[in-house]
DNA sequence: CAGAATCCAATAGGATACTG
DNA sequence: CAGTATCCTATTGGATTCTG
């Protein structure tokens, strides 16, 4: 176990960050097929970080999600399911009741997306009054200059 | 220093997230009022993320910016900064030389971004094969079914 | 060079009604 | 209950043109 300074967490960080963004940031690549992109679509969409959160308690059928995130429509959540089962984050069981019920848990795979996923919203937590308070600066700063 | 077993840091961010879940899925909370969200809401736009990568390596310039983002239109990079300088990740910084010159930079809370964002980079990069096995498999079962 | 303004196309996503 | 299908609106974002 090594001794970690203050700033050297920010610097792998920086390192890594950059390392692979030059690895695609060359102008003879195609942006489509960066791997990057087109999983940070996804999890930027309005609802998939949601219900993978929604997921990480434990196993949900479909109307206890749609409880959960009481302002998602059935069209978007029958979506996003199945966009996550798609990708192979999710698992989704049928069990032949009368009527049926289906219910959605996550994957390994979906597991592993939970630990840099709770870095994240720690740090929006963390971080929500620095930039509320950013944006009332900028925005009064704004309106005295017209 | 306590010892961590391998399943640790799963249950770590399950709990993480289940308690920063339920504070704001209860059925009388307004969504909009959810922070995470919002800041999630900008991190998941086409570009931002983008911009704060480039910018772990130091600061840029506009046009800068544009090259090592072959696909940004000047609308939306100049949109995107200016909602990052807004919430305080970046900042700006004007040179009056003629024509003018424009820097952009990484304040303290935009550092304080890399280190999760790194993380999920690090897993996208890391479960990009998976995803797209999965992908291959779903749309293969798909297929035959009609 | 670094934008702002305008216009327009594509997409995301909500409301509703219908099905097994 | 757990969806699908259709319609429609709002937002995103690209292309282009104009300015200091």
């Amino acid at each position: 176990m090594v001794t970690r300074l203050p700033g050297d967490n920010l610097r792998t960080a920086q390192e890594g960050l950059t390392a692979c963004f030059q690895g695609w940031s060359g102008s003879d690549f195609d942006p489509a097929l960066c791997p990057v992109r087109g999983v940070l679509d996804r999890l930027g969409d309005k609802w998939t970080t949601l219900i993978v959160i929604a997921l990480a308690a434990g196993p949900r059928r479909f109307s206890a999600l749609r409880r959960e995130i009481p302002d998602i429509s059935k069209r978007m959540l029958a979506q996003t399911l199945r966009d996550l089962e798609r990708d192979g984050l999710i698992s989704r069981e049928v069990f032949p009741t009368k009527p049926p019920s289906v219910e959605y848990r996550l994957t390994g795979l979906g597991e592993s997306l939970l630990e840099p996923l709770n870095a994240l919203i720690a740090w929006a937590q963390a971080s929500q009054p620095d930039i509320a308070a950013a944006r009332h600066a900028y925005d009064a700063a704004a309106a005295v200059e017209g």
